[in-house]
DNA sequence: TCAATTCGGTTGCAAATTGCAACACATTCC
DNA sequence: GGAATGTGTTGCAATTTGCAACCGAATTGA
Protein backbone atom coordinates (compact mmCIF):
# COMPACT_ATOMS: atom_id res chain seq x y z
CA UNK A 1 0.00 0.00 0.00
CA UNK A 2 3.18 2.17 0.25
CA UNK A 3 4.67 1.53 -2.87
CA UNK A 4 2.55 2.45 -5.81
CA UNK A 5 5.86 1.87 -8.29
CA UNK A 6 7.90 -1.11 -7.42
CA UNK A 7 8.54 -1.33 -11.35
CA UNK A 8 12.19 1.22 -11.17
CA UNK A 9 14.69 1.83 -8.37
CA UNK A 10 14.75 5.87 -8.51
CA UNK A 11 17.60 7.34 -8.35
CA UNK A 12 16.19 10.37 -6.60
CA UNK A 13 14.43 8.02 -3.77
CA UNK A 14 17.93 6.64 -2.99
CA UNK A 15 19.22 9.51 -2.97
CA UNK A 16 16.18 11.07 -0.76
CA UNK A 17 16.85 8.23 1.56
CA UNK A 18 20.35 9.81 2.06
CA UNK A 19 20.19 13.67 2.09
CA UNK A 20 16.43 13.82 2.46
CA UNK A 21 17.02 13.46 6.12
CA UNK A 22 17.50 16.17 8.53
CA UNK A 23 20.85 17.15 9.15
CA UNK A 24 22.88 14.64 6.25
CA UNK A 25 23.43 17.73 3.71
CA UNK A 26 24.72 19.95 6.36
CA UNK A 27 27.70 17.38 7.52
CA UNK A 28 28.32 17.12 4.18
CA UNK A 29 28.43 20.51 3.58
CA UNK A 30 31.30 20.48 6.33
CA UNK A 31 32.75 16.97 5.20
CA UNK A 32 33.07 19.35 2.01
CA UNK A 33 34.56 22.64 4.16
CA UNK A 34 37.25 19.77 5.55
CA UNK A 35 36.44 19.41 8.71
CA UNK A 36 36.62 15.43 9.46
CA UNK A 37 36.44 15.37 13.50
CA UNK A 38 33.15 14.36 15.44
CA UNK A 39 33.78 17.33 17.94
CA UNK A 40 34.35 19.46 15.02
CA UNK A 41 30.82 18.74 13.28
CA UNK A 42 29.08 19.19 16.50
CA UNK A 43 30.41 21.97 17.57
CA UNK A 44 29.92 23.78 14.05
CA UNK A 45 26.50 22.26 13.24
CA UNK A 46 24.99 22.03 16.59
CA UNK A 47 23.55 18.70 16.45
CA UNK A 48 22.79 16.27 19.12
CA UNK A 49 25.47 13.80 19.24
CA UNK A 50 23.53 10.92 19.05
CA UNK A 51 22.07 12.06 15.66
CA UNK A 52 25.19 12.89 14.63
CA UNK A 53 26.31 9.40 15.59
CA UNK A 54 23.78 7.85 13.65
CA UNK A 55 24.47 10.33 10.63
CA UNK A 56 28.13 9.46 10.52
CA UNK A 57 27.29 5.97 10.88
CA UNK A 58 24.90 6.07 8.08
CA UNK A 59 27.17 7.71 5.91
CA UNK A 60 29.89 5.48 6.52
CA UNK A 61 27.70 3.11 5.39
CA UNK A 62 26.84 4.36 2.05
CA UNK A 63 30.27 4.53 1.24
CA UNK A 64 30.09 8.64 1.35
CA UNK A 65 32.72 8.94 4.35
CA UNK A 66 35.16 6.76 5.51
CA UNK A 67 35.77 6.19 8.74
CA UNK A 68 39.45 5.99 10.55
CA UNK A 69 41.58 6.35 13.59
CA UNK A 70 43.46 9.26 13.77
CA UNK A 71 47.14 8.27 14.11
CA UNK A 72 47.80 11.49 15.59
CA UNK A 73 45.63 11.13 18.49
CA UNK A 74 44.00 7.65 18.90
CA UNK A 75 41.41 8.69 20.71
CA UNK A 76 39.99 11.28 17.83
CA UNK A 77 38.55 10.07 14.32
CA UNK A 78 38.43 11.22 11.06
CA UNK A 79 35.92 10.83 8.58
CA UNK A 80 36.63 11.96 5.23
CA UNK A 81 35.10 11.70 2.09
CA UNK A 82 35.33 8.91 -0.24
CA UNK A 83 36.01 9.54 -3.92
CA UNK A 84 31.93 8.03 -4.12
CA UNK A 85 31.43 11.41 -1.35
CA UNK A 86 33.16 13.29 -3.12
CA UNK A 87 31.20 12.86 -6.29
CA UNK A 88 28.57 14.16 -4.94
CA UNK A 89 30.32 17.70 -4.78
CA UNK A 90 28.76 18.97 -8.08
CA UNK A 91 25.10 18.35 -6.68
CA UNK A 92 26.12 20.37 -3.67
CA UNK A 93 27.18 23.27 -5.92
CA UNK A 94 24.28 22.87 -8.18
CA UNK A 95 22.41 22.54 -5.30
CA UNK A 96 23.55 26.15 -3.65
CA UNK A 97 23.46 27.83 -6.49
CA UNK A 98 20.10 27.72 -6.79
CA UNK A 99 19.49 28.65 -3.25
CA UNK A 100 21.82 31.47 -3.24
CA UNK A 101 19.71 32.75 -6.27
CA UNK A 102 16.24 32.01 -4.99
CA UNK A 103 16.39 31.86 -0.94
CA UNK A 104 19.27 33.85 -0.24
CA UNK A 105 18.69 37.17 -0.66
CA UNK A 106 22.31 38.36 0.43
CA UNK A 107 25.23 36.89 -1.85
CA UNK A 108 27.39 36.26 1.47
CA UNK A 109 26.74 32.99 1.73
CA UNK A 110 28.84 29.98 0.47
CA UNK A 111 29.95 30.33 -2.48
CA UNK A 112 32.84 27.58 -4.60
CA UNK A 113 35.56 28.67 -6.48
CA UNK A 114 38.25 27.15 -9.29
CA UNK A 115 41.74 27.40 -7.40
CA UNK A 116 43.68 27.28 -10.71
CA UNK A 117 41.44 30.47 -12.40
CA UNK A 118 40.31 31.77 -9.05
CA UNK A 119 36.92 32.16 -10.60
CA UNK A 120 33.77 31.09 -9.01
CA UNK A 121 32.02 27.95 -10.31
CA UNK A 122 29.66 29.06 -13.24
CA UNK A 123 26.18 27.93 -13.03
CA UNK A 124 25.91 24.83 -14.16
CA UNK A 125 24.29 24.00 -18.20
CA UNK A 126 22.75 21.28 -18.90
CA UNK A 127 24.04 20.00 -22.39
CA UNK A 128 22.99 17.28 -24.42
CA UNK A 129 25.18 14.24 -26.20
CA UNK A 130 26.46 16.87 -28.53
CA UNK A 131 27.54 19.70 -25.87
CA UNK A 132 24.91 22.04 -26.83
CA UNK A 133 22.95 23.34 -23.50
CA UNK A 134 19.77 22.12 -23.42
CA UNK A 135 16.71 24.56 -22.35
CA UNK A 136 15.09 23.91 -18.92
CA UNK A 137 12.03 23.62 -21.11
CA UNK A 138 13.21 21.29 -23.36
CA UNK A 139 14.17 18.21 -20.89
CA UNK A 140 11.61 15.28 -20.02
CA UNK A 141 11.53 12.93 -17.68
CA UNK A 142 12.05 9.72 -18.59
CA UNK A 143 10.75 6.53 -16.28
CA UNK A 144 11.95 3.32 -17.61
CA UNK A 145 11.23 3.85 -21.18
CA UNK A 146 8.37 5.63 -21.13
CA UNK A 147 8.24 9.67 -21.37
CA UNK A 148 5.73 11.56 -18.81
CA UNK A 149 3.48 13.89 -18.94
CA UNK A 150 4.81 16.96 -21.66
CA UNK A 151 2.27 19.04 -19.48
CA UNK A 152 4.83 19.70 -16.46
CA UNK A 153 6.21 23.43 -17.49
CA UNK A 154 3.49 24.09 -18.81
CA UNK A 155 2.19 27.35 -16.88
CA UNK A 156 3.43 29.22 -14.05
CA UNK B 1 24.36 27.05 21.11
CA UNK B 2 22.50 25.83 18.40
CA UNK B 3 24.12 28.20 15.53
CA UNK B 4 27.79 29.17 15.80
CA UNK B 5 27.66 30.70 12.43
CA UNK B 6 24.88 33.27 12.27
CA UNK B 7 27.47 35.13 10.16
CA UNK B 8 26.48 33.66 6.92
CA UNK B 9 23.00 33.02 5.78
CA UNK B 10 24.47 29.54 3.87
CA UNK B 11 22.34 28.71 0.80
CA UNK B 12 23.14 24.72 1.62
CA UNK B 13 21.24 25.45 4.85
CA UNK B 14 18.37 26.97 3.50
CA UNK B 15 17.93 24.44 0.63
CA UNK B 16 18.71 21.90 3.77
CA UNK B 17 15.73 23.31 5.36
CA UNK B 18 13.53 22.35 2.11
CA UNK B 19 14.31 19.33 0.74
CA UNK B 20 16.46 18.06 3.47
CA UNK B 21 12.86 17.62 4.96
CA UNK B 22 11.29 13.60 4.65
CA UNK B 23 8.99 13.42 1.04
CA UNK B 24 9.74 16.86 -0.04
CA UNK B 25 12.30 15.67 -2.81
CA UNK B 26 9.98 12.64 -4.06
CA UNK B 27 7.09 15.43 -4.11
CA UNK B 28 9.01 17.63 -6.18
CA UNK B 29 9.85 14.36 -8.44
CA UNK B 30 6.56 14.00 -8.76
CA UNK B 31 5.62 17.77 -9.85
CA UNK B 32 8.42 17.52 -12.54
CA UNK B 33 6.90 14.27 -13.57
CA UNK B 34 3.86 16.46 -14.50
CA UNK B 35 1.58 15.25 -10.93
CA UNK B 36 -0.13 18.68 -9.87
CA UNK B 37 -3.57 16.66 -7.96
CA UNK B 38 -3.08 15.67 -4.41
CA UNK B 39 -5.19 12.57 -4.42
CA UNK B 40 -2.20 11.84 -7.30
CA UNK B 41 0.73 12.85 -5.01
CA UNK B 42 -1.14 10.59 -1.93
CA UNK B 43 -1.38 7.60 -4.63
CA UNK B 44 1.96 7.08 -6.40
CA UNK B 45 4.07 8.16 -2.82
CA UNK B 46 1.76 6.32 -0.61
CA UNK B 47 2.27 9.51 1.91
CA UNK B 48 0.27 10.13 4.94
CA UNK B 49 -2.44 12.70 4.07
CA UNK B 50 -1.81 15.13 6.70
CA UNK B 51 1.81 15.14 5.86
CA UNK B 52 1.58 15.76 2.47
CA UNK B 53 -0.57 18.33 3.10
CA UNK B 54 2.09 19.98 5.28
CA UNK B 55 4.71 19.57 2.33
CA UNK B 56 2.79 20.72 -0.04
CA UNK B 57 1.57 23.98 1.99
CA UNK B 58 5.48 24.88 2.66
CA UNK B 59 6.39 24.42 -0.95
CA UNK B 60 3.68 26.82 -1.85
CA UNK B 61 4.84 29.15 0.97
CA UNK B 62 8.57 28.97 -0.47
CA UNK B 63 7.62 29.79 -4.06
CA UNK B 64 8.03 26.16 -5.29
CA UNK B 65 4.72 25.22 -5.95
CA UNK B 66 1.39 27.43 -7.01
CA UNK B 67 -1.41 26.47 -6.02
CA UNK B 68 -4.53 26.95 -7.65
CA UNK B 69 -8.21 25.74 -7.81
CA UNK B 70 -8.74 23.19 -10.95
CA UNK B 71 -11.43 24.98 -13.18
CA UNK B 72 -13.06 21.95 -14.52
CA UNK B 73 -13.33 20.42 -11.31
CA UNK B 74 -13.63 22.95 -8.54
CA UNK B 75 -13.12 20.50 -6.10
CA UNK B 76 -9.62 19.61 -7.32
CA UNK B 77 -6.63 21.95 -6.69
CA UNK B 78 -3.41 22.01 -9.20
CA UNK B 79 -0.12 22.55 -7.37
CA UNK B 80 2.56 23.56 -9.82
CA UNK B 81 5.54 23.99 -10.05
CA UNK B 82 6.35 27.92 -10.31
CA UNK B 83 9.47 29.16 -12.41
CA UNK B 84 11.72 28.91 -8.91
CA UNK B 85 10.76 25.50 -8.94
CA UNK B 86 11.42 24.57 -12.17
CA UNK B 87 14.82 26.10 -11.91
CA UNK B 88 15.34 23.51 -9.36
CA UNK B 89 15.03 20.72 -11.90
CA UNK B 90 19.32 21.44 -12.71
CA UNK B 91 19.65 20.25 -9.17
CA UNK B 92 17.52 17.00 -9.50
CA UNK B 93 19.15 16.13 -12.15
CA UNK B 94 22.90 15.89 -11.09
CA UNK B 95 21.40 14.42 -8.06
CA UNK B 96 19.92 11.46 -10.30
CA UNK B 97 22.64 11.71 -12.43
CA UNK B 98 25.00 11.05 -9.16
CA UNK B 99 22.85 8.28 -7.42
CA UNK B 100 22.23 6.91 -10.81
CA UNK B 101 26.17 6.46 -11.07
CA UNK B 102 27.08 5.29 -7.62
CA UNK B 103 23.38 3.95 -6.35
CA UNK B 104 21.51 2.36 -8.43
CA UNK B 105 22.76 -0.63 -9.79
CA UNK B 106 20.82 -1.41 -12.44
CA UNK B 107 20.21 1.91 -14.95
CA UNK B 108 16.68 1.23 -14.88
CA UNK B 109 15.82 4.47 -12.80
CA UNK B 110 14.84 8.16 -14.25
CA UNK B 111 16.53 9.54 -16.77
CA UNK B 112 16.06 13.04 -18.38
CA UNK B 113 16.32 13.62 -22.24
CA UNK B 114 16.25 16.47 -24.40
CA UNK B 115 13.29 15.91 -26.23
CA UNK B 116 15.23 18.28 -29.26
CA UNK B 117 17.84 15.74 -29.92
CA UNK B 118 16.16 13.07 -28.24
CA UNK B 119 19.25 12.30 -26.45
CA UNK B 120 19.96 12.38 -22.80
CA UNK B 121 21.04 15.13 -20.54
CA UNK B 122 24.60 14.25 -20.11
CA UNK B 123 26.38 14.57 -16.86
CA UNK B 124 26.83 18.07 -15.95
CA UNK B 125 30.42 19.00 -16.35
CA UNK B 126 31.69 22.41 -13.65
CA UNK B 127 33.30 24.49 -15.35
CA UNK B 128 34.83 28.15 -14.35
CA UNK B 129 34.13 31.71 -15.83
CA UNK B 130 36.12 31.27 -19.61
CA UNK B 131 34.37 27.81 -19.83
CA UNK B 132 37.00 25.61 -19.11
CA UNK B 133 36.07 21.98 -17.13
CA UNK B 134 36.69 22.37 -13.57
CA UNK B 135 38.14 19.28 -11.87
CA UNK B 136 36.53 18.22 -8.54
CA UNK B 137 40.19 18.57 -6.58
CA UNK B 138 40.37 22.30 -8.02
CA UNK B 139 37.48 23.12 -6.47
CA UNK B 140 37.20 25.23 -2.88
CA UNK B 141 34.41 25.82 -0.98
CA UNK B 142 34.99 29.68 -0.07
CA UNK B 143 33.12 30.79 3.10
CA UNK B 144 32.67 34.75 3.04
CA UNK B 145 35.76 35.79 1.96
CA UNK B 146 37.42 33.19 3.64
CA UNK B 147 38.35 29.78 1.87
CA UNK B 148 38.53 26.55 3.56
CA UNK B 149 40.80 24.23 4.32
CA UNK B 150 42.47 23.22 1.15
CA UNK B 151 42.99 19.79 3.09
CA UNK B 152 39.17 18.65 1.78
CA UNK B 153 40.19 16.54 -1.09
CA UNK B 154 43.27 15.13 0.83
CA UNK B 155 42.86 11.25 1.05
CA UNK B 156 40.25 8.28 0.17
C1' DT C 1 -33.66 16.68 -6.77
C1' DC C 2 -31.36 14.46 -3.58
C1' DA C 3 -28.34 10.73 -2.14
C1' DA C 4 -23.77 8.80 -2.96
C1' DT C 5 -19.12 9.73 -4.26
C1' DT C 6 -14.89 12.39 -4.81
C1' DC C 7 -11.38 15.87 -3.58
C1' DG C 8 -8.64 18.08 -0.34
C1' DG C 9 -8.05 18.67 3.74
C1' DT C 10 -8.13 18.38 9.44
C1' DT C 11 -8.15 15.96 13.89
C1' DG C 12 -6.93 12.69 17.47
C1' DC C 13 -4.03 9.21 18.82
C1' DA C 14 -0.12 5.73 18.44
C1' DA C 15 4.57 5.09 16.80
C1' DA C 16 8.93 6.71 15.44
C1' DT C 17 12.44 10.28 15.41
C1' DT C 18 14.97 14.01 17.48
C1' DG C 19 17.02 16.73 21.29
C1' DC C 20 19.12 16.89 25.80
C1' DA C 21 21.77 15.57 29.58
C1' DA C 22 24.21 12.18 31.98
C1' DC C 23 27.17 8.39 31.71
C1' DA C 24 30.98 5.27 29.84
C1' DC C 25 35.37 3.88 27.87
C1' DA C 26 39.67 4.59 25.85
C1' DT C 27 43.37 7.82 25.14
C1' DT C 28 46.15 11.73 26.22
C1' DC C 29 47.97 15.43 29.12
C1' DC C 30 50.13 17.05 33.33
C1' DG D 1 48.08 8.52 38.88
C1' DG D 2 44.40 11.90 38.19
C1' DA D 3 42.16 15.16 35.28
C1' DA D 4 40.70 16.24 30.80
C1' DT D 5 39.42 15.03 26.00
C1' DG D 6 37.24 12.52 21.98
C1' DT D 7 33.70 9.51 20.69
C1' DG D 8 30.29 7.46 21.52
C1' DT D 9 25.75 5.25 24.21
C1' DT D 10 21.59 5.44 27.12
C1' DG D 11 17.32 7.06 29.14
C1' DC D 12 13.79 10.27 28.93
C1' DA D 13 11.13 14.38 27.17
C1' DA D 14 9.57 16.78 23.08
C1' DT D 15 8.64 16.89 18.37
C1' DT D 16 7.44 14.70 13.98
C1' DT D 17 5.34 11.12 11.33
C1' DG D 18 1.83 7.60 10.20
C1' DC D 19 -2.88 5.98 10.39
C1' DA D 20 -7.72 6.15 10.41
C1' DA D 21 -11.79 8.56 11.04
C1' DC D 22 -14.15 12.63 10.07
C1' DC D 23 -15.61 17.02 7.49
C1' DG D 24 -17.30 20.49 4.01
C1' DA D 25 -17.64 21.68 -0.63
C1' DA D 26 -18.25 20.19 -5.38
C1' DT D 27 -19.63 16.68 -8.58
C1' DT D 28 -22.09 12.67 -10.30
C1' DG D 29 -26.01 10.05 -11.31
C1' DA D 30 -30.63 8.01 -10.65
Amino acid sequence: MSESKPKFQCPIESISSLIGESWTLLILREAFAGRTQFKIFEHELGIARNILSDRLKKLVEAGLLSRQTNPEDRRAVDYRLTSKGKALLPSLIVLAQWANQHLCSSNAGVRFIDIESGDEIAPVRLTSGSGATVALKNVRMRIGDQLVEPSVLRRA
